[in-house]
DNA sequence: CCGAATATACGATTGTTTTCGTAAAGCCTT
DNA sequence: AAGGCTTTACGAAAACAATCGTATATTCGG
């Protein structure tokens, strides 16, 4: 049974998890590349962050290799969940309508989005 | 014209705004006591948060009167809104949808809440 | 007016996050 | 095997956030 405790991402771990999550694995140096791309970092920075991550617990790395290579040990799913409540009932007075609101009211949303999201209120309606 | 530049609270911040946004104006001894109720926290950390929050523009005070009387000088909906952009660009890859199906997926909404949702809907298909 | 209570100011400490320099190890090319 | 390039490890600095102690000021009841 994995652990159950949820650690939370800094800000600068979260980069790094988005890159793992959209590459499912890659090196010190794919990562760093990538966030290079937004952002002036040097390279044992973003190294440094990766052992610590691996250390808490946020990747697993394959070190049987020459060159390390990592993926996310926690789901984008889960952290998405935890942050989006932890913003919810910090920043929306525990409303998840209020925020699907100014969600909904700040962006232009596509048809098919809309389609999206009325299909799922259609679902929550039944019950 | 007041300064556009936003200055990201932190999250101890966050949480003294919370209280003056639901106040309009309190004191730093009204505030602490609100905090008081969900963490253990001495009065002097909250009055200086207070201080820094002023000097970074987060807050106002009126200071000719004895007991000095904040309010807060960001809007909640602007920083909900920020706030609320950051986390789409980070977390959910840019779509408000995606955010908008996990906040209503993780949370039972009840039939107002749909109800509102939907008439907010409702426009956004109109046009 | 005096003392207690309440307020503010502010420095200093502690804790966390981010950053990077430097050294050591591994690998490839010649 | 030597030199150069890439990688890892690691300590320590820098930056930022949160906490509190203490000193000083202000108010108010008696």
């Amino acid at each position: 049974m994995p652990s159950t405790k949820y650690i939370k991402p800094t800000e600068s771990e979260l980069e790094i998890l988005q890159v793992l999550w959209n590459k499912e694995l890659a090196s010190v140096r794919e990562v760093h590349e990538e966030l290079s791309k937004t952002k002036d970092v040097g390279y044992t920075t973003t190294l440094k962050l990766m052992q610590i991550m691996n250390e808490k617990g946020l990747v697993k790395r394959d070190d049987s290799v020459k060159t390390h290579i990592y993926q996310a040990a926690v789901s984008k799913e889960k952290t998405q969940k935890h942050l989006l409540n932890k913003m919810i009932d910090g920043l929306f007075g525990g409303s998840p309508t209020q925020l699907v609101l100014q969600a909904l009211g700040n962006h232009q949303a596509s048809e098919e989005e809309l389609a999206e999201i009325q299909h799922l209120l259609n679902n929550l309606k039944k019950q």
